[in-house]
DNA sequence: TAAAGTAGTAACCAAATGGTAACTAATATG
DNA sequence: CATATTAGTTACCATTTGGTTACTACTTTA
């Protein structure tokens, strides 16, 4: 993956489409910010809280990354202390289904058992 | 991800669909594979071939992982020099389809210029 | 006898990704 | 004045993932 945060996203345009899915969202969190970020809009510190074991370091990271890409939209409001929420774009929105696609998918793959206890995600 | 090569694959289970889907296909040669292997029955050295810039190590044990967990077939001919054939189980081919509806929702991002080069893959 | 061809494996190393703890700025409240 | 609150950032470190090179075993062909 490219990830040189701060300055731009430079991908390799020639690069395989496969390969250009899996930079985006082939990562540990994108996909789940995607849900947990599912008709609603969240600020900063809920979507660190509801992300269970996520950094904010990382959080941010990732946010940053998502914008850039136009999967989330940023909105900062300059007051004291600060308010920054998100939400999904409609690119963001489109991921949904082939999110949901790729669960019943995996569903039942290493599970003999399945135990469907919660966690931030559907 | 929990990638235990030469054991069992040991997953969490009570973890969410979302990062049991990304423990799975979220990495750089998975999804590669199953696209390579679509429709067709490959050798290992025609998969290494095929694929550019894979190594034969990182090769064989994605094909182990996804052997274990049933999305691809081995078939190994006691000849020599040796044969062993890959193929897709139906497993994988469930999978193509969704890569395919990805590909298509993560082409734009971070394109401007739409560059359709060739590619080990469609 | 020597080389070629196949499907790997082992030891070792490099790069990418993720995580921790401490810190900042701005204002309101007690 | 001290403290709380929010949305981050910085410097540093740990883990995970991927890559390189050399090597094996077996048999056919030159």
């Amino acid at each position: 993956m490219v990830t040189n945060m701060g300055r731009k996203l430079i991908e390799n345009h020639n690069e395989c489409p496969i390969t250009h899915s899996m930079n985006i969202i082939g990562n540990k969190w994108t996909s789940i910010i995607v849900y947990v970020l599912a008709n609603r809009k969240l600020r900063f510190g809920e979507l660190a809280i509801r992300i269970d074991k996520i950094s904010r370091k990382v959080l941010s990271n990732q946010l940053k990354e998502m914008e850039l890409r136009g999967i989330v939209n940023r909105e900062s409001y300059a007051e004291t202390p600060p308010r920054v929420e998100y939400s999904l774009t409609k690119k963001g929105e489109d991921l949904l289904p082939i999110l949901k696609q790729l669960c019943a998918w995996s569903k039942g793959i290493d599970l003999e058992s399945g135990d469907e206890s919660d966690c931030s995600t559907p």
